[in-house]
DNA sequence: TTGAATTACGAAAACGATTAAGTGAGACTT
DNA sequence: AAGTCTCACTTAATCGTTTTCGTAATTCAA
C-alpha cells in the first residue's frame, strides 16, 4: 500500500510537502501541488484513515445502536426506514457509519461504550426498544455527541416522533368517521407505548368517548399472535368495540386475520387502524388507515443534529426535536 | 482519554509491558500482568483501534455494500434479512461492520473501492442489485477479500440463493396442484432474473406445459403498479393462465389487487406465488405460497467465508455456495 | 563454580499521517 | 544597503500502539 512517504521520495520533497499537497494548503506551490497530486494518482496512493484519525482525533465515523425486541434493527420496519435515512444524510456529509457491536454473547465483548471508545466514534445515534438497558444508560452517561430517537434523557437531543398529536390525530380521524366504541390494543410498555397510551385517553376524553377498561388491551409490538388472541378477545365482548386501534402495521394483520376468522368484514362490520405507515400497507386490502410516521424527516435530523453537536458543540443546542407524522387514511376505517 | 503511556507511567513500567500485559503476552509476570490490568480498568483505559489497526494492519471491520434500486439496501426485506444474519455472525467473532458510502453525488466521493482502502476494511461483502456498475467491478478485480452474494464473478466467492432449484420447486409445486396454464411476471434484467426465468422456461418444457409468450411479462421488483398492469394484461388474455407467478411477494401484492378489482377470488378463481418468503407473507389473506429463500444461511456463510478468506486465506477456497429455499405452502394456489 | 537456559522486563523503531515552528531565497520598502 | 515580507518548503515531534531485539537477574545443569 502507497503512502505519503513513497509519494515523497519519489518526488523528491518532504512528507510534510506531500501531506498540504493532498490536503490542499496554502503555502504550497502551485506545481509542486500538481505534480504531487498527480504522482500520488499514478502511484494509485490511498490514504489510510486509521492514520489520520490517530493524528487528527476525527474518525468521521458514527455509531449506531438500533436495537429491537431480537437484537437488530435491520429487520425491524420503521427502525430501517429511519436509519436508512440517517445513513444517507450522514454520507452526503462525509461521514460512515458503524454498528455498535449488540451481541451480547461474545465472552470478551465490550459494552456499548468500551466499544463506541474502542472505536472512537465521532458520535452516536441510538434507536432502541429498551433504553432502561444498563449499557444503554453508561453510554448516554459519557461524553460522546450523541442523539436518541424516540426517547429523551437528560440533557441529551432526542429525535422523536410525535406520538402524541399521533395518536390524537388517529383518534380524532376515527371519531370524525362517527366511531363511539373505540379500542386499542398497545405495544409493550415503553415511552412511546406511555406517549401514545396516555395521548388515547386525553383525546378520548376531550371528545366525551368513553373507554372501557375491556377495550384497552396490550399484545407485543410486531407481533400478529399477541393482536390475534387480544382481538378476539374484543370481539367476544357484550358490546364490542366498533373500531380497533393497533400497536402498529403489521401487528394490525393479525387482528385482521382474527375478525376475518370470525366471519366479520372489514370495514363494513368493523373498522380498524395501524400505526407506523407501513409501505404495505398501502398495498393490500383493505387499505389500511394508518399514522405514518416521517421516518426520512426522523433520520435526516437525527444525523444534523448529530453532525453539529460534532463540529460546533458550542452553537448547538441540546433539544428535543418532534417530528409529526400524518394520517393515512386507507380504506379500513368506516363512515358510521 | 487514558492511553498505555498513562498506564505506564502510573505503574512505573514501560509501555511495552502494558502493551504486553493487557494482551496476555507470556513474557510478563503475573502479579505485575494482574496489576496493571487492574490499573487499566480503575483509569478507563480505553484502547485504540485506530492506532492498533495502524500497527497491525488489521481493522477487524469489514465493509458493506448493500446497494438496491434506491441505493439503499437497509429498506429491502431481502437484503436486510441477509445482512442481519451477516451482521449476527461477524459480531460473534469480533468483526464490526460499516457501509461503503453509496451516496454518489458528493464532489469528493471515493468510488467503493477508494473507500474501502481508505478505511482498510479486512474485508467486503457485496449484494448488488446492479452488479454491472463499473465502480462494483473495480472493487471486485482488487485484492481484497470478498464474498458477493447472488452473483458471480470470476475467481471471487459467492454465496448465491439457489433460484434454478427455487423456481423449479415452484413450478413443480403449482403444476402438482394441477395448473397447465402458468404465467410468470419476471423481475428487471440480472443475473437472479436470468436464473429464475430460463429455470421457469426449462422446468415448463421438462414437465410438458407450454408457455404461450403473453404467459411472460416484465415488471420492476418490489414495485406493485407494475405487476398490477401485467396481471391487467394477463387477466385480458383470451386464454388467460389459472396461476401466476411473480417477481417477489411484496410485487405480488400487485398483482393480488389487480385479480380483486376485476372481482376475481384468489385461489378460487385464479391462483398466485411470490418469491422471497417475506415474512408478512405468511401473515395476510390469502397467505401467499412462495419460495423462501434462507437469508439466515445466506448471511452467515457469507459472513463464515469472508473470515475464512481473511484469517486463513491459504486454505480458503474460492467457491461458490449455493443455499436452497423451501417452498412455503400458503392458500393462494388452489388444487384443481 | 561456570556456563547455559529461562524469566521478566525495557529501549526503540515503526505504522502513516498532521502540524507547529523554523529556514532560506527572493521581492519589496525606505 | 539594510531591513522586512512572503513564499515555498523542511524539520521534527506527535498521535497510541505493537513488536523485535536486547539485557539483567535468576535458576539450573554438570
Amino acid at each position: 500500500m502507497v503512502s505519503m512517504k513513497d509519494i515523497s521520495t519519489f518526488c523528491g520533497v518532504s512528507v510534510a510537502t506531500v501531506s498540504k499537497a493532498l490536503n490542499d494548503h496554502k503555502d504550497i506551490g502551485e506545481e509542486t501541488k500538481a505534480h504531487i497530486r498527480q504522482v500520488a494518482k499514478e502511484m494509485g496512493y490511498s490514504p489510510n484513515s486509521a492514520a489520520k484519525s490517530l493524528k487528527t482525533n476525527r474518525t468521521y465515523n458514527l455509531g449506531v445502536l438500533f436495537v429491537d425486541e431480537a437484537m437488530s434493527g435491520l429487520t425491524h420496519d420503521y427502525f430501517a426506514n429511519v436509519l436508512d435515512s440517517f445513513k444517507r444524510t450522514v454520507e452526503e456529509q462525509g461521514y460512515d457509519i458503524t454498528f455498535i457491536n449488540c451481541c451480547k454473547k461474545r465472552e470478551g465483548r465490550m459494552s456499548y461504550l468500551e466499544h463506541s471508545r474502542y472505536r472512537r466514534f465521532d458520535g452516536v445515534v441510538i434507536a432502541c426498544v429498551d433504553f432502561y438497558d444498563p449499557e444503554v444508560e453508561e453510554l448516554v452517561r459519557s461524553d460522546i455527541p450523541l442523539v436518541t430517537i424516540d426517547h429523551l434523557f437528560n440533557n441529551r437531543c432526542a429525535i422523536i416522533s410525535d406520538n402524541i398529536k399521533g395518536m390524537r390525530d388517529l383518534v380524532h380521524y376515527v371519531y370524525d368517521m362517527g366511531h363511539r366504541k373505540i379500542a386499542y390494543i398497545h405495544g409493550a410498555d415503553s415511552a412511546v407505548t406511555q406517549s401514545r397510551l396516555s395521548s388515547f385517553y386525553l383525546t378520548c376524553e376531550e371528545l366525551g368517548v368513553e373507554v372501557p377498561a375491556q377495550y384497552v388491551r396490550e399484545a407485543p409490538y410486531r407481533d400478529t399472535k399477541g393482536t390475534y388472541e387480544e382481538t378476539e378477545k374484543l370481539l367476544a365482548l357484550k358490546n364490542p368495540p366498533t373500531c380497533i386501534l393497533y400497536p402498529d402495521d403489521f401487528a394490525c394483520l393479525g387482528g385482521i386475520n382474527a375478525i376475518n376468522a370470525k366471519g366479520f368484514k372489514i370495514p363494513e362490520d368493523i373498522s380498524v387502524a395501524g400505526y407506523d405507515g407501513a409501505r404495505i400497507a398501502r398495498h393490500f386490502e383493505p387499505q389500511l388507515t394508518t399514522l405514518k410516521q416521517d421516518t426520512v424527516q426522523l433520520g435526516r435530523l437525527a444525523a444534523e443534529k448529530l453532525i453539529n453537536l460534532i463540529e460546533k458543540p458550542k452553537t448547538t443546542l441540546v433539544e428535543q426535536i418532534v417530528v409529526k407524522g400524518e394520517v393515512i387514511s386507507g380504506t379500513s376505517v368506516k363512515k358510521i
